[in-house]
DNA sequence: CCCCAGGCACCTC
DNA sequence: GAGGTGCATGGG
């Protein structure tokens, strides 16, 4: 077993595990315990999720002890958490360039330390088609059903764990064999979409286009409108300004911003993305969602 | 029984 | 392109 520690109070804006892996940005890591997020954990509890970083597949748990991020895998996974959890980011300097108004410094102030992950693209790609009108517990266990069902068996410290399905093992899959995880009208766009990334349509291609565009060429998988297009920019590649417009950021747009709603998607994001900051819009947008949909 | 959940495909016009 | 409708599933 390969172990280590990253220093994570001395990162600008320093770092919140809990609220970056809770926050309904990723369903690709879970508690140790297996709990739903929904319930109360420690806040020095275990996190894992599965990585292919390092060419085969390898489990990876995490804790935060403090301003210490300690990891333990079966591969040396320093630079994969870096990268998937955001820490490159400079937070302050985010919030420098984000508006300021009430319900903004409340968010900011009440999760300060949540990064915005960088979740693997294809298993971004298939959560976020599965997160269609659906909660974020079910979400997850979606993700679960789909390791366990298909995802390549890893040993690590004496347990079996399953990586996330590879778009070969997906587009294996029959759409009778999804729609028997409760997966229900999502069953044939994942089956699909994993059939289109199998054979070579590479969802991280949309990497060669600036924003709005690359929103639009992720629209081509089945499953995928502009909301969860948004999504996998945000939450997987890299880009930092997308505005995901779902029920809660609608209610928001309601609440505190109603000049900003336009009528239809792609103006009232836009619109939005403007009033948050434009380019790390997507940053308060996250601190947002979090704060607003677990107040009271 | 109802309504809703980090929406999308498909059909009109 | 904008605007309606059907869609699976489980929880409150």
């Amino acid at each position: 077993m390969e172990r280590g520690q990253i220093d994570v109070e001395s990162l600008p804006g320093g770092f919140d595990l809990q609220s970056t892996v809770e926050s309904g940005q990723s369903y690709l890591w879970w508690r140790e315990d297996g709990t739903d997020y929904e319930r109360t954990y420690g806040g020095d509890g275990w996190y894992l999720t599965t990585t292919r970083d390092t060419g085969e597949p390898a489990v990876v748990r995490v804790r935060q002890l403090d301003g210490q991020l300690e990891w333990e895998s079966n591969v040396d996974a320093e630079a994969c958490l870096s990268e998937r959890l955001g820490l490159a980011d400079d937070l302050k300097m985010i919030r420098q360039h984000s508006p300021s108004d009430d319900v903004i410094d409340a968010a900011y102030d009440t999760y300060w330390g949540m990064r915005i992950v960088r979740d693997p693209p294809f298993g971004a790609l298939i959560s976020f088609i599965c997160s269609a009108q659906m909660r974020v517990s079910r979400i997850h266990a979606m993700q679960q059903s789909l390791r366990e069902a298909f995802g390549t068996p890893i040993e690590f410290d004496g347990e079996t764990y399953h990586a996330y399905p590879t778009p070969d093992q997906l587009a294996a899959a029959t759409e009778e064999e999804l729609r028997d995880l409760s997966l229900g009208y999502r069953a044939p766009y994942v089956q699909r979409t994993a059939e289109m990334v199998a054979d070579g349509e590479d969802p991280a291609a949309a990497r060669n286009y600036p924003y709005e565009e690359a929103r639009e060429w992720l629209t081509r998988y089945v499953g995928v409108g502009d909301k969860v297009a948004d999504c996998v920019l945000l939450f997987s590649l890299g880009y930092l300004e997308p505005v995901p417009l779902d029920t809660w950021m609608q209610t928001v747009i309601e609440d505190y911003y109603p000049e900003c709603d336009k009528g239809s998607y792609a103006p009232t994001s836009k619109a939005l993305r403007e009033r948050l900051g434009e380019e790390y819009a997507g940053y308060t947008q996250t601190y947002l969602f979090h704060y607003l949909r677990n107040r009271e």
